[in-house]
DNA sequence: ACCTGAACACCGTTCAAGT
DNA sequence: ACCTGAACACCGTTCAAGT
């Protein structure tokens, strides 16, 4: 079938979707693909090593070579999605330009949120991987996401619109009402279609009450 | 206090320990006894209905007869949590008597975040089967937990610490930021001794950022 | 009414063996 | 270096059959 098998494999990473590509390739890559696609419609409790390599054209064993179980697959997926959140976070604090501190809140709190309900299970398995397993690339990757919000802090405190008190409280609060919301939300309780009107919400009151006391 | 079944059930799940009640006794409550110790020091994805019915001394079959399937024995489980949750916030706000307005509402909140922080995969099991089942006795279950939130933002209004504006967009901030201050916690993101004082200061910056304008 | 035990179709993980 | 395929010890669910 396949005479060319060298040629094979350098299209092989290109087009992954294809025929018959794998039996090597990037097999890597694919299963995470693969996994991605799987985790974000049925969520993280239908995801099957066994059913990857299936879906991605290789015996159940061969996924082994590049994780060595299934927990480590799920945190480098993990980690994809902190470095894809990231991206997000700083491209919604670009657009925001240089706009007043509390538009520049609400367009970080805004695009975390959008993020996160839109693709629930992935956040799951970003949080419940940072939960177990003390890796350092997944450790350094969430480091990266959280990194947008200490900046956008620090610019609250150097207009002076932030009480310059506990930066750090402020910051957890925050990042708390975000979380909670989203899990409210894809828990059923609150509406998808109020979910915008919400943050601009509870990030205003935070704020609000977070303001220098004179 | 204690109603005559609930004695009941009492007694029941004393004896279980022993030597042979069950092929008939109450296997229903025996098991979900079980599945929440199980839960509670392994984690949800730990439970295994074969091994609980072993624990339990039955065959894996009988299981069956009490709970179509696994995920109608983690709806139970999650009825109890709602339950338990109820009776301890509404223990608190008993505690707290006619106190200060924000003093309720830190008690509410500290009593939420006790709970949950105590027993986080009981709390995962009972928002993730929020999720998936139109449950009416679950619903009633978290409704009834609810209730006492709600009950105590109505004070709030009475008394005229809390803008009568939309005091609903109060509670849904009040608790998302309990919610996320619990994901943090639980998450290793929120060191468990810094607890008690970031709910404080959080549910503070929200009641400060709540209060009329006027 | 309640429980047993064989059966079915799945898992994750391991490991010799192949190329 | 990367992959295969048999093997092992588990699952959840179903269902005839027992008491």
């Amino acid at each position: 079938m396949l005479s060319t098998t060298t040629l094979a494999c350098t299209l092989v990473a290109v087009s992954e979707a294809s025929a018959r590509p794998y039996h090597h390739g990037n097999l890597r890559s694919a299963l995470l693909a693969q996994a991605e696609l799987v985790v974000g419609e049925h969520g993280v409790e239908a995801l099957s090593l066994r059913e990857l390599a299936r879906a991605v054209g290789v015996s159940h064993g061969a996924p082994r070579r590049h994780f060595p179980d299934k927990q480590a697959l799920l945190e480098a997926l993990a980690v994809e999605g902190f470095d894809r959140l990231t991206r997000e976070l700083e491209a919604a604090l670009q657009e925001a330009g240089d706009a007043a501190f509390a538009e520049r809140v609400e367009a970080l709190a805004g695009a975390y949120v959008r993020f996160a309900t839109r693709q629930p299970a992935l956040v799951d398995v970003m949080f419940a991987a940072k939960h177990r397993a003390p890796d350092a690339t997944l450790h350094e990757a969430a480091g990266r996401a959280s990194a947008a919000m200490q900046g956008l802090i620090a610019e609250g405190l150097a207009t002076g619109e932030l009480d310059a008190d506990d930066p750090q409280a402020f910051a957890t609060a925050l990042f708390a009402v975000l979380q909670g919301l989203v899990s409210l939300s894809n828990g059923g309780m609150l509406p998808a279609a109020e979910i915008d009107a919400t943050v601009a919400d509870a990030t205003g009151r935070l704020l609000r009450g977070s303001r220098p006391a004179a």
